[in-house]
DNA sequence: TAATAACCTCGCAA
DNA sequence: ATTGCGAGGTTAT
């Protein structure tokens, strides 16, 4: 029985350098999470609803885990705490407009999620927005996720991609996926028959990746660079999409018309490691200096 | 090779 | 109320 009556646990991790939960988890790489009333953020990673709260230390992690021994383990590389922030931060401060965006959102932090969860969400991503991204996800959990829960609170897994495949385009279509239907339902099935093996995409070099995602009708070179920095061990991935291209064209001055790998070859000469970093708090920063 | 419409759906202005 | 527009892209032409 999926998210039967296991005891709820809970374990604290410790933190070293900054860590802002909301908009780590709430602001556009991951889709399923949601604050409650005491400020908490409850989610669902792998199969476990799992409730988080900032601590002065570190994060309180709780959950009715399915390997209890692991949770710490799957949570501290969920949030990636290997990442060594103040290094990271400090390389990036000599950028002057990535060190506004720092200073702007300072606990903002990369995830290491599930890569199919993340291929199908970003695909969902594209011509869309935050809010209406999460209805989709949430809605697509509802109708083919698993019911998983956490003391009274109850979610649903996301959907395996048997499931999805299985769905078709029609049903995917009538859940409010729009033109992204056929787009998924191919991913979906790629990933269900092993056609797409997304785990040993970790192990292969950049352009091998990339080539492999943008195979998929659908994904393009930013959905494939969003998969790569936040599911896939990429930190040097940069996704360019309309907001990204904005920053490059009036903070840095690049021409109007870029392709997009010399864009990639840009950011990545200039942040190198730290690109996909440099990427997300330019992104929130630019939002940010932009909403009148 | 480079530019441009078309694509689902929804929320939000006017 | 109703309409028009744009939203974290990609594909086909």
């Amino acid at each position: 029985m999926a998210g039967g009556a296991r005891r709820v646990s809970g374990v604290e991790l410790a933190v070293t350098g900054p860590l802002d939960l909301e908009p780590t988890l709430a602001w556009g790489q991951s889709f399923r999470w949601q604050p409650d009333a005491q400020g908490r953020y409850v989610g669902v990673v792998g199969g476990d609803v799992v409730r988080l709260t900032r601590t002065p230390a570190g994060v309180w992690v709780e959950s009715a885990p399915t390997a209890p021994g692991e949770l710490a383990e799957a949570m501290a590389a969920y949030l990636r705490l290997d990442d060594d922030l103040p290094a990271i931060q400090s390389r990036l401060s000599a950028d002057p407009h990535v060190a506004a965006g720092i200073r702007a959102y300072p606990g903002l932090r990369m995830l290491r999620q599930d890569p199919w969860e993340t291929l199908a969400s970003f695909i969902l991503s594209q011509v869309s927005n935050i809010p209406r991204i999460h209805r989709t996800v949430e809605a697509l959990a509802r109708a083919y996720g698993e019911p998983v829960r956490l003391g009274g609170v109850w979610r649903r897994t996301f959907p395996r991609p048997e499931r999805v495949a299985e769905a078709g385009e029609r049903r995917l279509r009538r859940l409010g996926c729009g033109f992204r239907a056929p787009y998924l339902a191919a991913a979906a099935a790629a990933v269900a028959d092993g056609r797409l093996r997304l785990g040993a995409l970790r192990a292969q070099p950049y352009p091998a990746v990339l080539e492999a995602l943008t195979g998929l009708t659908g994904v393009g070179d930013k959905v494939a660079d969003c998969v790569m920095l936040f599911s896939l061990d990429r930190p040097e991935a940069f996704p360019a999409d309309r907001w990204v291209l904005r920053v490059l064209r009036e903070w840095y001055a690049l021409p109007e018309r870029l392709s997009y790998p010399a864009i990639r070859a840009w950011a990545q000469g200039r942040f190198g490691q730290d690109a996909g970093y440099a990427n997300h708090y330019l992104f929130w920063h630019i939002r940010e200096s932009s909403r009148g």
